[in-house]
DNA sequence: TTGTAGGCGTTATCAC
DNA sequence: GTGATAACGCCTACAA
C-alpha cells in the first residue's frame, strides 16, 4: 500500500506538504507547481489515504454502527428494512454502516466493549426493556439512538404504535368483531406494550368483558396448537403483535383448513406484508421503517456533532412518526 | 476514552507492560501481582483498547467488507440473503461486516478508493460482467470474492446455475410445455447468460424451433405491457430470470386477469419465494445463497491469511453449489 | 520482570 | 510556501 510519505519520497517534499495539499489545501498555502507535481504523482502512484490512520488522528472514523438485541440478521424483514434504509440514507451522507455481528446470547459486557472500541461513531440500537446491553450503553460516552422501541435515557425514532392499534380495533369492531385475542411475543417490548395496552383499554371502553379481550404469549415458533385453540374458542379476531406471527397464523389455518377470516379473523402489525401475490392481503398496519431509519440517522449525526456539548444526555427527544392501516381481506 | 497510558500512570507502570499483559501474556513475563493490579484498573476504569489503533499497528482490521455494483441494498431478497447469512457466518470467526454505502451511479474510481482505504481486510463483491469496478479491484491487493456470479480473475463461490435450468426445463418438458420465453434482465449478469443458455440448448436438443424458445429482456418494473404481450403469444411457459420478476408477473397476470398456468406458466429462479402464503407457490430454482455466503466467507479469509504469498491469484477457485427445483402450482 | 525506543499513516501547529 | 515536530493509541523488539 502507497502512503504519503512514499509521494513524498519520489518528489522531494516533507510527508505533511503532501498530506496538505492532498486535503483540499484551502487556504492556497501551496506553491501551484507542487500541487501539480503532488497530484500528478499521487494520481499515478494510485496513492488512497489510510482511512484507519486518518481515524485514529481525528478521533471520528465515519461509520455508523447497527445493533439489535435480538435473535435477528437482515434477513429478517424488520431489520431488514431498517438497515436497508438506513444505507440509503448513509450514501448521501457520506457515512458507512458496520454490522456488529455477535454471537447470541454472547455476553452484554463482551458485546459493549465492541460496541466503544472506537471503530464507531455512533449506534443505532434495536433491544428491548431491561437489556443490560442498553443499561451499559446509558453511562457510556457513545451516541445512541434506538429504533422502533424506545429505550429510557436514549434518544429514539419509533412508530405510533397506539395509534395504530387503535385504528386497528376501530376497524374490527366497524366490521362487527367483538371477540379478540391479542398474540403478544415472549420478549418484553416496549412497541408491544403499547400496542397491547391500547388494544385492551379500547376494547374495554366499548364495552368488551375481559375474556372478549384476551391477551395471549407466544413465539414465532410454535403456531400450529395455537390455531387449534383459537379455532375452539369460537369465531373471533386475532390481533397478532407482527406481521410475520400473523403469516405463520394463516399459513397454520390454510393447514388446518380453519377459515379465514369466518372462523379466525386476522391482523398484522408493522407493514411489512408481503404484496407480491394478490391472493390474500393481510390487514396491518404500515409502519415507516424507511422514514425510522432516515430520522434515526439524523438524530444521531446531530448527537455525534455535538458530542461532549453539556453532557450526552442533551438530545434524548423521542421521535413519533404516524402510521396508517391497511385494510385487506383477512378480517 | 480511557488508554492504555490511563491505566500505566495510575498504577506508576509503563504503558507497554499494561498493553502486554492486557494481551494475553502468553509468556508470563510478568509479575502476578502486578499483572493482578492492571487487570483490576482495567475493570476498574472500563478499560476498552482502542481498535483504530490497533488497527493501524497490526495492519489488520478484521472487517469484511460488502459491496454490489448493482443498485439495491439489503432490502432486496438476494442481498438480505447474502448478507445475513454472513452475519451468522462472520459472527463464528469474529470478524464484523461493514456495508460500503456508496450511491448508485457513483464513479467506479471514487468506490475503488473507498474500498482500499485499509478499513477493511477483505471484500465480498456482487457485480456484473464489465464492471469498471471489479477491473479496478482485479489489479488491487485486496482480497475479493465474487458470490453468485463469477468474475474472471476473482475467486468466486455461485450455483449451479446450469444445472438448475436444465432441472427446470426437464420438469417444464415433462409438465407437456413445448413454447417457452425466457425473462432477462437488461444487465450482464453471468449467472443468468448460464441460465439463459442451457435454456436455449436444452430446448433446441429437445427440438424445439427458435420462435419456441424466444428471449425477452426486461426489468423490474415494466411487467404489465409484458405480460399482456406475452398472453398474446397464445399458452406459453415462461421462465423468468429470477423470482422477483416472477412475481411482478404473477402479479400482473391477476390483475390483467390472464390464467396461470393455463395461460401463462411462470417459473422463476432463486429460491426466494414466499412461503409465508399457502396459496401460489411459485415453481422455482433453490440457491442455497446462505450455503454461498459462508463459503465465500471462507475463501476470503484464506485469501487474507495468506496474502503476500506467492501473489495474490494464487487461490481463485471458483466453487459451484448445486441447487433443486422446486415444485409448486404456477406450471 | 519491566522500561525505553520506535513506528503504523495521518493531520495540526508551529517555526523558518 | 514548506519543513520539522508532535500526537492519536497501540504493539513489538530490545535493552536494562
Amino acid at each position: 500500500m502507497i502512503t504519503a510519505k512514499d509521494i513524498a519520497r519520489e518528489l522531494n517534499l516533507s510527508q505533511p506538504t503532501v498530506s496538505r495539499i492532498l486535503n483540499g489545501d484551502e487556504g492556497h498555502r501551496a506553491a501551484q507547481a507542487t500541487r501539480e507535481r503532488v497530484w500528478e504523482a499521487a494520481q499515478r502512484l494510485g496513492y488512497q489515504p489510510n482511512a484507519v490512520a486518518r481515524s485514529l488522528r481525528l478521533g471520528r472514523t465515519d461509520i455508523i454502527g447497527v445493533h439489535t438485541s435480538h435473535n435477528y440478521d437482515v434477513r429478517n424483514d424488520f431489520l431488514g428494512a431498517i438497515v436497508g434504509a438506513l444505507q440509503c440514507a448513509c450514501a448521501e451522507r457520506h457515512l458507512d454502516i458496520m454490522l456488529h455481528s455477535g454471537l447470541y446470547g454472547s455476553l452484554a459486557e463482551t458485546m459493549y466493549g465492541k460496541l466503544r472500541d472506537g471503530r464507531v461513531d455512533g449506534l443505532i440500537l434495536h433491544s428491548s426493556a431491561g437489556d443490560p446491553l442498553a443499561e451499559l450503553l446509558r453511562e457510556s460516552a457513545l451516541p445512541v439512538v434506538a429504533v422502533a422501541d424506545a429505550l429510557p435515557g436514549f434518544a429514539a425514532v419509533t412508530c405510533d404504535d397506539a395509534g395504530g392499534m387503535k385504528g386497528l380495533v376501530d376497524l374490527l369492531w366497524s366490521r362487527g368483531h367483538r371477540k379478540f385475542v391479542f398474540l403478544a411475543p415472549q420478549e418484553n417490548l416496549p412497541s408491544v406494550e403499547k400496542r397491547r395496552r391500547v388494544f385492551e383499554v379500547e376494547l374495554r371502553n366499548r364495552g368488551a368483558k375481559a375474556q372478549d379481550r384476551v391477551i395471549k404469549r407466544l413465539d414465532f415458533e410454535n403456531s400450529a396448537p395455537v390455531a387449534a385453540e383459537l379455532r375452539a374458542q369460537g369465531p373471533l379476531a386475532v390481533c397478532c403483535w407482527n406481521d410475520k406471527t400473523a403469516y405463520n397464523l394463516l399459513h397454520e389455518c390454510h393447514l388446518q383448513g380453519i377459515q379465514v377470516p369466518q372462523e379466525l379473523a386476522i391482523a398484522g402489525f408493522d407493514g411489512l406484508r408481503d404484496e407480491k401475490l394478490p391472493a390474500r392481503l393481510l390487514v396491518t398496519v404500515r409502519c415507516p421503517w424507511d422514514e425510522v431509519a432516515m430520522q434515526a440517522l439524523g438524530v444521531l449525526v446531530q448527537l455525534i456533532e455535538s458530542r461532549g456539548e453539556s453532557g450526552k444526555g442533551a438530545i434524548n427527544k423521542e421521535i413519533c412518526l404516524p402510521v396508517s392501516v391497511l385494510d385487506g381481506d383477512t378480517i
